[in-house]
DNA sequence: CTCGCTTGTCTAGCGATGCTAGGATCACCT
DNA sequence: AGGTGATCCTAGCATCGCTAGACAAGCGAG
């Protein structure tokens, strides 16, 4: 028995491994520059041990989409239970939602712009990406104002948001002007 | 004189060809089916000449998305010019965001998702892409509100049409609220 | 009308990609 | 100690973007 736990605890880490290693790569020089090739090389290992752990390159992208929303959501709600009064909760959130994705460009990426072959908003929606949404949702609830479903205030709430990181990271936007679309954001939107 | 001209006109023709089934295929069968292959086969040329127009398939992105930026000012334009008072112009030209958006989702990444190589928010713009963004600032520039920078305001109401856009169309957001999402976001956003 | 030359086009191929089949090797249990 | 089963790697497939070099077609000059 003990020799098979101790296989798949080694089997556990390798997987891990491969995650931390894809999205480090990811991260220092962009997603095309992680292939499969090398991605194993990186590990110290050859590419059929990828494709025993995941069924292909997406399932990778959508392994680091999960550590990423697991850790999005944990620096949420840092941010906002850090912060006195609905306004300050929510000013917070919004800044704390935009520096995770500036830090994490690839991550965010996995997250939002790849195909990780991840279900959205339906049933089979992996646990974390619905606690990164409900961890949007508990501070953006309170300030959606009388008659306004929260869950609906924070789609586009979370919207505005992805749209102010992905156009800011492409060049679209200038990136100096962000801390007062923020405050502009936050102004209009939230009910105080 | 007149063989020159011919042939400089038979070449820009055949640079439209190429263009616009560049984006016939993306729309029909995603922009991983459009190979350099694939559409030399469609255009009924070899792959050689299409790097006689363009110096790669980032250059055929970037004209798809020129195209689609013209087109999309003229369908902005459009449509706030035939609603009366602000209120209604700003509720008809998001509905016109999101609906061309969604009829057009490879125009639509062609423009903002993938790399086609496009310079934004600094000098060297080109034309259609300030002038979209020029459209959008002439319905939303009057109400932005008293002490708010119009081109501000329309950066940030850009986001928030282009974070709805794109997460509606990638699952992450349930289509059939769009309305109410697009209702909301106009309530809020826009000062009456 | 014919000949040389420029211009334009295609065939063939390079390196790299995601992914997989099949053989070899190693560790385990009897 | 030896058979057995899991584990891993070598080698290869099809396809990708892109390019070099051969080839042909059409032009102007004599």
């Amino acid at each position: 028995m003990s020799v098979q736990e101790r296989k798949e605890r080694e089997r556990a880490d390798r997987e891990r491994l491969i995650v931390a290693t894809a999205r480090e790569l990811a991260e220092q020089q962009g997603w095309d520059a992680v292939t499969t090739r090398r991605l194993a090389e990186c590990i110290e290992y050859s590419q059929p041990v990828l494709y025993s752990h995941f069924h292909g390159k997406r399932e990778i992208i959508g392994a680091v989409a999960l550590d990423g929303a697991t850790e999005m959501a944990a620096a949420l709600r840092a941010a906002a239970s850090a912060a006195n009064g609905p306004r300050a909760r929510v000013t917070a959130l919004a800044r704390a939602y935009l520096d995770f994705a500036a830090r994490n460009p690839a991550v965010y990426d996995a997250m939002f712009q790849l195909d990780g072959g991840l279900a959205f908003a339906k049933a089979d929606t992996p646990e974390p990406l619905k606690d990164a949404f409900a961890a949007l949702l508990e501070t953006l609830g309170e300030v959606a104002g009388d008659g306004v479903h929260p869950g609906l205030f924070t789609e586009l709430f979370w919207a505005a948001l992805h749209g102010l990181a992905t156009l800011t990271r492409a060049g679209r936007l200038p990136p100096e002007d962000t801390e007062r679309r923020t405050e502009l954001l936050v102004d209009r939107l939230a009910v105080v």
